[in-house]
DNA sequence: ATCCAGATGTAACAACGTGTAACAGACCGG
DNA sequence: CCGGTCTGTTACACGTTGTTACATCTGGAT
């Protein structure tokens, strides 16, 4: 079994000199990256076998970039934030993380995280297939995840903004979980918007959202309120490869 | 597809029925356990899909459950503990453990948890069959617990409020098994309100269902008054798949 | 049998949660 | 410039929920 393969992924240089010395000290080949840019350059030049994402990489999200990743590989991705809120975890085990830690670490248990992160992966032996798909079927409905486009069950694709498609995005990937307005805006924006805002914008979009998905708007079937906490998206999704 | 057994491993009955119900109102099949022989139990008498288990189990050690189980059975197991020390996660992952979440727990945070544990062990089509067991049977009337809609015995549909039906579905979990308020205010709602409330909520959300599903609310057959104890759900349940 | 303290039923009310129409501002293309 | 789309804010309507106050019932004591 060769040697593990680490990409550690940190906007601050001192950060990520200190863990990458560690890892190399406990016999792993570790690679530092500052942004995106430097994750693409080094996943194209060799193997990576694990992500270490900082959460926050200056201009950068690393929820976003987890969510690029996504799209076209499965490697396993371990989250690194210095704030551990549960939306913020929400968030990213919606965007596909395979783990959550929190800094400052403690660096043996990362290393226990990392063996549990891979062992899980070898384990499953069909996780590559999961972390490929990207077509969610739902009553009828069909959203294709790499063209973004979603089509009734009669055949007619449907137009949905940026902000509505997030949002299904979100919902599809937490089908018959409650999520709290909070969480939803955690979804949709990490990096954007103040998330202070108490307004009801999730609300609208929600609706805006069922006024072209749902049958019956009025009576909605496939996006459900749960009064006092939020939304649950309650119908069936199944997740094959585009 | 079959619908995910939990087995809630808590030394504590007050815990466990907690847990428990938490998990079986949200469409799994919970049964709890409170030591190593119950768990070898339920294992050998069927199948279970998923361990909550707690760390501290008495004079048992969940870490030391954990390894032996690891040495026969990949089963997933996420480790539950009042105290998350790096220690324990350490202990927890080097034995095996899939992963670990501290009390008292985000309920979001935690079905998130065991469904990103199910989707990476394949174990699970999808979340989304969770509901097929819930039809509920009883004088005429039907509850779906996969659509939440209730029917009068002459075929009408009934709108039930979202306390309405949870109280609906915790009677109809319980039938003519006396429950005390204190019981339905827990089954209604783990993580919200105060449970020391000496109102008279309770009451008034059983008159509430009662002038709904009651022939003569003011003479009630379904829901009878156990004076000093409680309520208790009279009919006869049938529960069938959905 | 009567009495009564405690238990329970319930109407009324206030606060809260959610749906949604209308509007304004931002943005983009013609 | 104008028109269209997107998005959040605002205001209002309506359903839900618990509290309060009072009426009624009940079971045990006398």
């Amino acid at each position: 079994m060769s040697i593990l393969r680490i990409l550690v992924v940190d906007d601050d240089p001192e950060v990520r000199s200190m863990l990458t010395q560690f890892l190399q000290r406990n016999g792993l080949i570790a690679l530092p990256a500052a942004n995106e840019a430097d994750i693409r350059k080094h996943m194209t030049a060799g193997r990576i076998d694990l992500i270490l994402l900082d959460v926050m990489l200056g201009d950068e999200s690393g929820i976003d970039i987890c969510a690029k990743l996504r799209e076209d590989d499965d490697v396993p991705i371990i989250m690194v934030s210095a704030l551990s809120t549960d939306q913020q975890r929400m968030a990213g085990y919606a965007v596909g993380a395979d783990d959550y830690i929190a800094k400052p670490f403690n660096t043996s248990l990362l290393l226990a995280r990392i063996k549990a992160v891979m062992s899980r992966t070898r384990r499953t032996a069909s996780l590559a297939h999961r972390r490929r798909l990207s077509r969610f079927a739902f009553a009828g409905w069909l959203y294709d995840g790499r063209s973004d486009e979603v089509k009734s069950p009669e055949g007619y694709q449907v137009t949905l903004s940026r902000r509505e498609i997030s949002l299904l995005q979100a919902l599809l990937a937490n089908p018959h979980i409650p999520l709290t307005r909070e969480e939803i805006a955690a979804a949709l924006d990490v990096t954007g918007t103040d998330g202070d805002s108490s307004g009801r914008a999730i609300d609208v979009l929600v609706g805006r959202l069922r006024n072209k998905i749902e049958k019956d708007p009025k009576d909605p079937k496939l996006i459900k309120t749960q009064r006092g906490v939020g939304y649950v998206f309650a119908a069936d999704v199944e997740v094959t490869p585009s």
